[in-house]
Order: C-alpha cells, then structure tokens, then sequence
DNA sequence: GTCAGATATCGACATGCATCAATATTGACA
DNA sequence: TGTCAATATTGATGCATGTCGATATCTGAC
C-alpha cells in the first residue's frame, strides 16, 4: 500500500476509531435504508447534543455518511462508497499474502 | 453495537488510522507468513527510528502484531484473531439491515 | 411576526498524539 | 570485558481531539 493510498484511506477510519463514533455508525446502518434522524441518535447517548453533532460533523466529512435535512430535522445515511472502500481495504491489506 | 464492544473494538481501528502504522501493518503482512522484521520497516519511512518504534509499539499494544526478538533483531507478526475480529466488525456493523 | 424545538457553531479546557533528539538497553562478537 | 549495531525509552514540543456550556441558526406552527 502505497503512501497516498494510505494517507487517503486513514481519516475513514480515524473517524470510526471512536467508541460513540462506531455506534453512529451501527444504528445508521441497522436503520432502515441505512438512514436515521440525528433526533433518535441523541437519546442513546449520554452526552450532550453540541457533543454527537460534532461527531456526526466528523462522520459526515469523512465522507462516511451523508447529510439530508428534512424540515426540522436532519437525517444521516450511510455512503455505499464510503462502505466499499473500506471492505477493499481489508481484502488488499489486511489479508495474508 | 453495544456500548462495551465499541469500546472493545475502537482501540484497534485507532491502531490502524495513522497513514504510518497502515502502511506499516500493510507491509507486515505483505511479509511471507504475515511477518517482518523492524530493519526492513524502518528503512521504507523518511521518520526516525524512535518514531516507527512508537508506532510499532502501538500496533502491538492494540494486538493487531505480536512482537519477537530473534538476537538483535525483532519480528512483528499479524495476529490473525485481531485481524478476524476487524473482519466481523464490517460483516456486523457495516453491513447494510 | 413570534415562539418553540431541532440542530449547528463558538470558545474554552483538558487530554491525547506524532514527532524528534538524546539516552538507555540489549545482544552478538572479538 | 569492551565495542558496535539494533531497538526501546524518556522528555519535550506543537498540534489534534473530545467534551461542555452558551449561543446562533433554521423551520414549522400559531
């Protein structure tokens, strides 16, 4: 793996490389459609809400999740690519020769 | 993904995201039997020796790599149950409901 | 237009992290 | 025993990050 490879794959993970991070993710992805409100990821947590915008800002750049606002509230859903690209990671790097 | 499994878990996806220990790890296990020794890593970065050491020590402490001293050498290995572990995450947790 | 609720941004704080130079440790060998 | 080479540890520094309270922005309803 090559370093430009390696410097463009890292942010993906570096943004799953948290504990409240990789629990966003897993309840988007189990929702239907892979989508759900910011307003039912809040209360699973407890922190505050300033606290899983950030995170979900840090999902979002990372180009894991994409952001739709629906009147008042906003909803994320997982990036098919996004997903891909890290399953290619795995079966080029992370499987023996 | 409960609370106590993404705690579990994240640590080595933070192992991992660092553009240096991925392609560090990738090197690892591009090795014959998923093996290589610290003075071939060392030379394939433009970082100091006590910097891939660090880094080194990372993945170890994470359990992705096992580490073994042969005379003055020493040898990182892939440990194929953190790397299975990282595999079930996606089928689990990035695979779509 | 005003109000209330959902979400984002700001500013601040403490902690963690990547990196280096300097030094210590370890092991082979003469 | 003494030296050399490979690796690890220490200490320091600058930068990133997780978290919060306070505040701003947006949107629908009245």
């Amino acid at each position: 793996m090559g370093e430009a490879q390696a410097e463009a794959i890292a942010p993906m993970l570096k943004a799953l490389a948290d504990p409240v991070r990789l629990r966003l993710m897993s309840m988007v992805m189990s929702r239907e459609g892979a989508e759900a409100c910011a307003c039912e990821l809040l209360p699973a947590f407890e922190l505050s809400q300033p606290t899983i915008s950030h995170h979900l800002k840090v999902l979002h750049e990372s180009g894991l999740v994409e952001r739709e606002k629906r009147g008042v509230w906003v909803y994320y859903r997982a990036r098919p690519e996004a997903i891909a690209a890290l399953g290619s990671l795995f079966d080029s790097v992370l499987a023996p020769a």
